[in-house]
DNA sequence: CGATAATATATCGTGTACGATATAAAACGG
DNA sequence: CCGTTTTATATCGTACACGATATATTATCG
């Protein structure tokens, strides 16, 4: 039968799964100088592009939940990279903001891509077919499993599937 | 300048990063009716193939450390799905087996690969292709940390880049 | 305007993940 | 045959990561 479903080396999960940890040993020892950890350095690329966002919209960029974003931005916050003030005109959001130091490392950290694409062993067009392959199949996921909150995606069909 | 190395949406480890957990939670429902979390269907998958596997030998497989391991091989012998029992030949090694329930559960994780093909929006030959090319930069990125341990990988000529 | 719903973040419990270190068993050298 | 080294797993501390739930603020509707 097709009995190598269920096979390790023929599971396209697994390849992205430890291909992800694969990348995040590569950046360790990279971000150990700037003192940070990748998450940590993911959030930094968000507010690096804009300065002064909510959770809600960095957990959106990284597709992250506020659960974990939470703990996160408050050691960010305590190593005196970013600062968590509330919206006056929102008081529900927590604007995160860059501190001087913040914006500072954005100038060591310059040296981390092209050290990284030297890991990789590929050139920069080959690696950017593949992220967009990777993206599609990512958001393809994503897709599968919308309207899981109260408010929903707009394009699904299947509440009856929920068995009431 | 190359401004935008630093930018998200350029970035291929993000990609990976995402996908990996985007592809996590098109899991979870799934395996949420087994007992199982991702990583505890890994391993399963590898006892699947081969039972009675040293907890070194699933590391080496999933590419994970002892203390990832240990912890998570314990839950599945608290579940009643696997025993841990020392080699009688090599004291040191710790023989992972299943037991009967292990080797049942088989069956019903025989359904899941065909959902999440279908999550995946691709079709299977399209899905290996990106297999193959993932795993190709997996191991570009593993090989260009090798020798981490005192018995070194025998290719590398780094020492010097790390400017001293 | 007041009850209710929706929104935004925080808290809690569980389960990975890793590096550093500890422990114990085997292999090795003199 | 005993000290040293290597191997194999376990322990510890830190940091994600998520679902479920709590809390507080804003929006909405009657």
């Amino acid at each position: 039968m097709d009995d190598d479903a269920l096979k390790l080396d023929s599971q396209f999960c697994f390849a992205v799964y430890s291909a992800a940890h694969a990348v995040m040993r590569a950046y360790r020892p990279l971000l150990e100088r700037l003192g940070l950890t990748y998450p940590q350095y993911l959030v930094m690329l968000v507010l690096w592009e804009r300065d002064g966002q909510a959770v809600g919209a960095i957990a959106d960029r990284l597709m992250l939940e506020s659960s974990t974003l939470t703990p996160l931005l408050k050691r960010l916050e305590g190593m005196g990279l970013a600062t968590r003030r509330r919206n006056p005109d929102n008081e529900r959001q927590l604007i995160v903001s860059l501190t001087p130091a913040g914006h500072q490392l954005k100038d060591e950290a310059a040296a981390i891509p092209p050290h990284i694409l030297s890991c990789s062993g590929k050139g920069v067009t080959e690696l950017a077919n593949l992220r967009e392959a990777i993206v599609g199949i990512r958001d393809s996921f994503a897709a599968s499993r919308a309207g899981r909150g109260p408010s929903g995606g707009p394009e699904e069909g299947d509440p009856p599937a929920v068995d009431p």
